[in-house]
DNA sequence: TATCATTTGTTCGTATGTATC
DNA sequence: CGATACATACGAACAAATGAT
């Protein structure tokens, strides 16, 4: 059963053991893996090796800990809610977010005067370092209970003369009806990226160890195919997965892959 | 200059230091830190703190750890391919990637026939647990080296009477000139997650520490909106980021979130 | 409310193995 | 080969959270 011997470090083998056997539902999502001092009679180690397996199992997202009570099996990370990252526009001309539901805001929007950095400058054709409007929010939906931080980035030169140069934090809706009065067909592109999550991210989403964040950016693009408006949206890959819909393009849209 | 003070653990006192040199560019990415003897000397702590302080910044993927070197301050993430997840259809009929380069396999395609899961039977309109043709590739991107995960579903309905019954490794491109060949007028959907790799997805894909994938899942659809082949690409995150380009929708596509 | 046993968290010390240069 | 640096492993003690008495 859990015999150890094969390969690597002592740690190692107790945790492919551990592993296995959850992978073999020996112990089913939410059930409590055994004591670190069960483990070490167990295993005949001392208690660094079994909690340096019991941490590499953390770091997979395997298992979960729990100060005073034990460790646990994590249940399969199932996504509960669903993001459709499309824009509906009603015949009225309404823009309407295809996530249905509400967004309940935790804390009054804030409205920044920031600098564009490397990524972010050049997805609205700016340098590095020119300024512009900022607004930060942080949601959560009504019935999961999750939490997003959303930040909407507005040059000075998409602002001025539109209604966003008195109002920067409307709600992006908003943003794009405006923009579409100005005279814009509007179209989007959307970038997603994974990592893990900074300290104050994990503190304000709550987000879990080994739970990593998805990140998208999005660029709302006017007549000319020019960057008005930068979205970011960051997310607990444990709670939410992104959906797109895909059409054939008669034409490939040009852009350069970077290197 | 790294006094320790305040806040909670000696080792996440030590942790935060560190943290702020990084990130004031006391330590610029690239850079080595500190060895442990060093940092044992610098706080006044023991082995064992100055390595949960290090162990901690190695999960938040700050640093990489290299035996026998020291620990360098990793790059910003910047993730060198940008992969766009749209469809191209040329005039002639034929399906492109829009990823312009062609993808390299590393082996041959395997081709299987596996079950349905909780995941993927809902998304073909299955159950869980029925056979349909499974086919995985290991791919490289010719200059990045970059490595991705390409697995292909495709049910006995779909396949059958068509040259997939035949050819179930074809090609994504291919499979969907043979499913418009058949008759279907297809669409796609894409649902994107990111989470921690297993063990073999980290040996495959070459993944280092607090590294998530991104894993996606397509959905092809034909006429009547019917699903007919899933596919599912795992890509390191570090790597690799996902693009989409976005249209509005004059109608909102009905479609169920899940609590 | 208070106490206690259980369980995980933190911190020290020490010794040895292994990769890099 | 030796010096340096990280990895592994053992032992021991006390702190802190939890749940039951």
């Amino acid at each position: 059963m859990g015999e150890i011997q094969r390969p690597g470090a002592l740690y190692q083998q107790v945790a492919a053991a551990i592993r296995d056997a959850i992978l073999n539902n020996e112990f089913p999502p939410g059930a409590p893996l055994p004591s670190e001092a069960q483990l070490i009679e167990r295993y005949q180690v001392s208690r660094p090796t079994v909690r340096n397996a019991i941490a590499a199992l953390r770091s997979e997202g395997l298992i979960e800990v729990q100060h005073g009570k034990g460790s646990f099996v994590r249940a399969a990370v199932e996504p509960g809610l669903t993001l459709e990252r499309n824009v509906t526009r009603t015949k009225a001309g309404r823009f309407t977010a295809t996530d249905g539901a509400q967004w309940d805001e935790v804390e009054p929007p804030t409205i920044h005067r920031i600098r564009t950095t490397a990524a972010t400058g050049p997805a609205l054709g700016l340098g590095e370092g020119d300024e512009l409007f900022g607004c930060d929010r942080l949601l959560t939906h009504p019935t999961t209970g999750t939490r997003v931080l959303h930040r909407t980035l507005i040059p000075y030169a998409t602002a001025d003369g539109t209604a966003l140069a008195k109002a920067p934090d409307a709600e992006p809706t908003a943003v794009y009806a405006i923009l579409t009065k100005a005279g814009h067909e509007l179209w989007w592109s959307e970038t997603v990226r994974a990592r893990m999550p900074l300290p104050d991210e994990r503190t304000a989403l709550d987000i879990p160890d080994a739970t990593p964040i998805l990140h998208t950016t999005r660029t709302t693009h006017g007549t000319d195919d020019q960057p008005l408006v930068l979205e970011e949206l960051r997310v607990s890959a444990d709670h939410a997965q992104l959906t797109y819909r895909i059409t054939t393009d008669k034409a490939p849209t040009a852009r350069r892959t970077r290197a």
